[in-house]
DNA sequence: CCAAACTAGATGCATTTGCATCTATCGCCC
DNA sequence: GGGCGATAGATGCAAATGCATCTAGTTTGG
């Protein structure tokens, strides 16, 4: 595993609050986990060495992307940082390389002196949809002979209530 | 969207090739996958915070956990390197590091010459255990209140499922 | 209304990463 | 068996990352 890891056991017939998770609940929380992460990883590692991410890193192109998909077309740099596993001062940076190659724009934020809003670029759209055409169709290509339409459906049902259920 | 994204859409009617995918196909692939990461993303920043990763990075963490799983005890670097999502020289540096903290050991391959074997020394057997049961119970913490056992065990399935049906 | 605590983002600096390359060993085929 | 391409891993070096800190704008409490 990666992330995860199972480690200590609990004593076989250990009495335990009410409330709390037992042993066997614990040890299958950290297999799902250990095996959505580690199939995370061999889907990027596909994905990423494909030619469509030559052109650009996948993470600045997730940065792309995450402004296409945007209704307003701009968002708050904190937003974008929940989206991404960067810290804050990386994304600022990684925002800097972007915008020295003239695909996105930095304005502030009208209600938040503070705050910084992106937006994409006439190439920024360009490049995203350039990219995101091989990137889809590098995606289907692993997923669609591995799942059915029907698993594809419940692994994404599955992982968004994982996510909406988390805590924050 | 962070890795996957959707971008194109298929001329309405057009005829393809059998055997071809369909736009829907491939947009609920993209779809998919999407929520897959992003899952992964939000539960990996929340784990990596925690108290549990201050005494070694998540990535090291991985490393250890990896070779404590394996029924020998010892993996040649390069199985670890498709394990994890780093590459060959950052592994190999990676490694470095934990050796330097006596927490594994190089051997060479018996077999092979140019093959390192990896193992984890004892303090290196003691730490994973360690952090391995503060990170379990931070797993546990994290996916029991968003899934059932039923869910989580679906969710297992369908990623073992997808990892085993990628190429190569 | 002002000061103190807080939040958004930028920046200095040490660490980590990846790419390209290098070394050493292995496997093959003549 | 000797050369030749392939594979495992290490290393130089430039780029990316994270932590701590800094600056600036915002909110809160008196």
């Amino acid at each position: 595993m990666s992330s995860p890891a199972p480690a200590g056991k609990a004593p076989a017939g250990a009495a335990r609050p009410a409330g709390a998770a037992s042993g066997k609940d614990v040890r299958l929380a950290a297999e799902a986990w250990e095996s959505l992460f580690r199939s995370q990883v061999a889907v990027m590692r596909r994905l990423q060495s494909g030619p469509a991410f030559k052109k650009l890193p996948v993470k600045e192109y997730d940065v792309l992307f995450t402004l296409s998909r945007c209704p307003t077309g701009k968002l708050r740099l904190n937003e974008i940082n929940d989206h991404v596993l960067l810290s804050q001062s990386s994304l600022s940076r990684l925002v800097d390389r972007l915008e020295k190659r003239g695909l996105v724009e930095r304005s502030i934020a009208p209600e938040d002196g503070r705050g910084i809003l992106l937006g994409l670029t006439e190439a920024g759209v360009a490049l995203q949809k350039e990219i995101g055409r091989e990137h889809v169709r590098d995606i289907a290509e692993l997923l669609l002979p591995a799942l059915s339409a029907t698993e594809q459906q419940e692994l994404m049902r599955l992982t968004e209530k994982l996510r909406s259920g988390l805590p924050d």
